[in-house]
DNA sequence: TAGATTGTTAATCGATTAACAATC
DNA sequence: TAGATTGTTAATCGATTAACAATC
């Protein structure tokens, strides 16, 4: 109905970023800031700013800038942060272990309801405040609750099973750190992927190539 | 000397992917794979991984495609997988510990030497073979040991200081899971952000999103 | 050889940057 | 009002895709 204007992924990813330097701002106690000195702070141009901004609505004002609280909670309305969402983490390992200590998703609407695992050893234990379940009772479980986001900390042997028992049950936000890409054909399922050992990789490459450039010092 | 040709960023966010489904072909003893049929599978353009590759070489032959073999094992090349690196984790806490315990970067040749820490309970610990030392011994740690890489899973408070302190100290790789961008003026660093929160905030826009797109359902 | 598929150049598409009129 | 800075259109740049000659 409202047929949205189509944001690029590039602009996307550099939302969270924005809302990150608006915190800072604000708690800096800067009440505006112009497009040409978050462009400084940023090490962005002020175009892309203005131009990222613009795919949203007009938040300045000319002459002025922009007013750092208010644009600060536009972008975070924008991001989807002033709703709350039930999540459940699959893989009750170190990583999802981590991710359920962590104590500032809770912060940001993000709600742990439990962890699931398929080691005896872990389930029954209390992660601050969740439990561990038996990943064989998942799909009643799903029945049962409505959750918005599911965590993949599983190994990639069983991620693309567990996905599409997951989307089969009404999942359709998924963030995902099994080294898998996932598809999921006919079903409206959004996927964030974060792949450390691509990551790790990445860096890999970077450091290979810093040294091979750096001729031998003398 | 050797003046590289210049590679996008784009293109070596791809690497690690093509490293990993070239990996999965191997796994099913799929000797040769076209250009054409790799593009099914990963979903990109076929023209784009021909373009992809070849700003490393050529590796193909026309009329037959790649040998999955041969193209896995430059692309680790390339990738710098088969160098060993020594890798240190500043911050013991959860996320700290995850990365500790995940054993798949060891088999990729990345040496978890010791992580660091300023909290007493974790100071001592041992983590699958490496110990948690103390922060305030870090500087004379850098001294004494030829260190690749740095973890950085401290908070973001102090993770520019720490930061600092190890580019001082001669690290020019840093895995960065704090929630800060890195600068070093005049320093030679690679740096990769592993951002959660705006990982998370962004797959939180998205469900929006899908969420608004999709009618109510009759 | 004929068929398949690469490597590479050229065309297109999209994203970034520049420019400037509008306006606070 | 004059100065500053936005919102937005136009220009540029870079990345992706298409096309095809080269060649195995």
């Amino acid at each position: 109905m409202k047929s949205e204007k189509y944001i690029s992924p590039a602009v996307i990813r550099r939302l969270p970023r924005y809302y990150r330097y608006l915190g800072d701002l604000l708690a800096k106690d800067i009440t505006r800031i112009s497009s040409g000195e978050l462009s400084k702070r940023m090490g962005i141009t002020a175009s892309q700013i203005r131009q990222d901004l613009n795919n949203f609505g007009g938040f300045g004002q000319q002459g002025y800038g922009y007013n750092v609280e208010y644009l600060y909670k536009e972008m975070g309305k924008i991001l989807g942060l002033y709703k709350s969402y039930s999540v459940i983490i699959i893989g009750a390992g170190n990583l999802g272990q981590a991710l359920a200590n962590y104590t500032n998703f809770e912060k940001r609407g993000f709600r742990i309801e439990a962890l699931f695992d398929v080691n005896p050893q872990l389930i029954g234990l209390n992660i601050r405040g969740s439990e561990v379940l038996d990943m064989a009772i998942l799909e009643g479980y799903l029945r049962d609750h409505a959750i918005d986001i599911a965590v993949l900390t599983i190994p990639k042997t069983s991620a693309v099973e567990v996905a599409n028992l997951l989307v089969d049950n009404g999942i359709s936000a998924i963030w995902n750190f099994a080294s898998v890409d996932l598809k999921f054909p006919g079903h409206s399922v959004v996927v964030e992927n974060v792949h450390l050992s691509d990551s790790l990789m990445t860096l890999s490459y970077q450091l290979k190539e810093l040294r091979s450039e750096t001729p031998l010092e003398e």
